[in-house]
DNA sequence: TTCCAGGCGTATC
DNA sequence: GATACGCATGGA
């Protein structure tokens, strides 16, 4: 990674990274693709109350608009995952065919390191659920509040009171996450400490939390990147290429894998 | 019209 | 512990 500053943006040179296959391809679900300027592929989104506007200028170069340096160096540098080599952990996951195809089909994806409260709601929305529909309930919760809501803010709600979301049956699960969050009952900062077995366990005692939420908040939210959901689609991978489950080189970043496992089968043929 | 979507809770065995 | 089924909503 380099960078410099320039005219109250930064210019980021960073290799293993695009916009398209890192900020649309289903981790995160509050980034908007902006018309293209000069055939500049363009973003705006949120990492919590921070907006961003974002566009790639070139292969492997970047720039992050009216954004200081020491903006980028608190929030953006971390939430890209800039200071993790993914160049060297497609090496390591290419020593398989089917996994060397995945990273090489996508290798510009980025785990970001988001926000787990965020995490939360948002899985729980995209339980069998489609993409747009899911972009479409977290944009109109936003629009809401005018920022996404705090536990303690959604604790009030009701399900009536969210029918605005036309969140389904998935509003209740929502406010229960809400009230055990905001009293404490669940402990985030806890949970991200805790050993991976704990700490599924704790987050499944919130209904609506099942194994696939858990695993997805622990790995977009926590940045547990051994945690492995199994959508799906992975499903499907699982069964077609690893009937015996994942080759041992991936041990302790499952969740990497899984990210390029889920971009190829979701775009082959 | 029917099927399906980054699943989970509940009932039943 | 395994399996079957309903669930809100809207895009394809």
């Amino acid at each position: 990674m380099e960078y410099r500053s320039e005219n109250g943006n930064i210019i980021l040179f960073q290799e293993d990274f695009n916009l398209d296959e890192t900020l649309d391809c289903g981790q995160a679900f509050r980034w908007e693709r902006a018309a293209e300027e000069d055939g500049r592929c363009t973003y705006n989104g949120f990492f919590l109350d921070k907006p961003l506007k974002i566009s790639e200028a070139e292969e492997s170069c970047f720039i992050l608009y009216n954004t200081s340096e020491e903006e980028f160096l608190t929030v953006w540098k971390d939430y890209f995952d800039l200071d993790t080599d993914y160049g060297k952990i497609k090496q390591r996951l290419s020593a398989d065919d089917t996994l060397k195809k995945a990273c090489e089909f996508a290798g510009g994806i980025r785990l970001l390191k988001q926000d787990s409260w965020e995490c939360i709601c948002s899985f729980i929305i995209s339980q069998n659920n489609n993409i747009p529909r899911i972009k479409g309930i977290i944009s109109r919760l936003c629009e809401h509040y005018g920022h996404f809501p705090s536990a303690a803010e959604m604790a009030s709600e009701t399900v009536e009171s969210l029918e605005y979301l036309r969140s389904g049956f998935r509003a209740k699960y929502l406010i229960d996450a809400a009230v055990k969050t905001a009293s404490g009952e669940i402990d985030l900062n806890e949970i991200e400490k805790m050993d991976i077995q704990q700490a599924r366990q704790k987050l499944m005692t919130v209904k609506g939390i099942g194994p696939k939420v858990a695993e997805c908040v622990l790995l977009f939210g926590m940045y547990r990147t051994e945690a492995f959901p199994v959508d799906v689609w992975i499903k499907r991978v699982m069964e077609k290429y690893y009937p015996d489950g994942l080759p041992s080189f991936t041990a302790g970043i499952e969740g990497i894998a899984q990210q390029y496992l889920f971009h190829y089968i979701r775009n082959l043929k």
